[in-house]
DNA sequence: ACCTGAACACCGTTCAAGT
DNA sequence: ACCTGAACACCGTTCAAGT
């Protein structure tokens, strides 16, 4: 565990170059996300990061695993409200909020920069894991008479509604947005709500 | 009008180009939709492109904007139905079974490969007569007394549900799903019943 | 075990040139 | 007006080599 190394140049350069990613991410979306942009970055030579990723797609994919980690914690932490229903509500309006904040990891991790994401297991996993705090805050507000095929298909529909919603809006395709984030997310509540959220 | 040239090696290279960059783009998606590879398959030198589109992002969104104005043409035939609400329906699952039938072109239209689609006024302008058609169907639901505002809302939470239902499914992330696309058509009805459509 | 360097087959794009 | 060819600065990836 206390293994810092400190070898060659790096004591972690995998983390470096998750790192080394996520910035070039955020500054200029997927294509500028170099695998020599990222060598480059954390300082190391170009075919180092070979040795930490197969390729170009499973450093991608790493970083997208860990935005949805990210995007799960944002529902948990999003979901306040005194009614399972307004909990439910507001952890759509979080999940939006995110998807506004992080536009480029957003787009990479549903993009099609990560086709066939079923052979990226990391991804599987945490995907799954939002899916099933989404799952969670939908159940609470069914009663036991629910049978599960419902609550799926009411999960589906929610994910489907927020994710839609935040798409579009990433794309500029919604006509007069606020230019803020905490606008943005105020008209997607507008949204959720016209649809008997 | 009748000026079919011929001149040099095409007399409508525009044209030959955008089918070359659709069947590319219906292969293998955008990534091997290179200019040059397009050149390629048209038949001529690689730099040719370059008289009939400014950069690789405008053939992107030529293509593109040709794909709105098929979703809208979708949109309007497959909204079939008795009542407003079933024409609106229907239309949802047309849109689905569009993206469903042509994934790499709905990732294109809506992905990362075309940021800041402003820049690219064919392409707002197709893809704004594709929302004219959805905010047409939703409207037909509504009563006189319903307040523009509320229409547009209900609009984009019709458009944001199906659209969020259909990059769902095209990520593989809706768990079970058929592996034809009339089934999974048939799940997407599903969903969208589940949430009151 | 981890990292480097040279090499190969690609890209997008610019520029000068051909017809 | 439309197309070509050579050139430049990039990529991802492989392979042999260094420490």
């Amino acid at each position: 565990m206390a293994r810092t190394k400190e070898s060659y140049h790096h004591g972690d350069l995998a983390n470096a170059l998750l790192g080394a990613a996520g910035s070039l991410l955020a500054e200029g979306g997927a294509r500028p996300l170099t695998l020599r942009a990222v060598a480059r970055r954390a300082g190391v030579s170009a075919m180092a990061p070979y040795r930490h990723f197969a390729d170009r797609e499973a450093l991608l994919a790493a970083v997208a695993a860990d935005g949805f980690a990210r995007l799960a914690a944002a529902l948990e932490t999003g979901a306040e409200g005194a009614t399972p229903g307004e909990r439910l509500f507001n952890a759509g309006l979080a999940y939006i909020r995110f998807a506004l904040t992080n536009p480029a990891l957003y787009r990479l991790m549903f993009g099609p920069d990560l086709p066939d994401k079923g052979r990226h297991p990391v991804l599987v996993d945490n995907g799954a894991a939002a899916l099933a705090a989404c799952r969670r805050l939908v159940g609470a507000c069914a009663d036991g008479e629910t049978p599960p095929e419902a609550i799926e298909r009411r999960t589906a529909a929610k994910w489907a509604q927020v994710h839609g919603i935040a798409g579009l809006m990433l794309d500029g395709l919604l006509d007069d947005l606020p230019d803020d984030v905490e606008g943005r997310v105020a008209v997607a509540g507008g949204i959720l709500a016209a649809d008997g959220a």
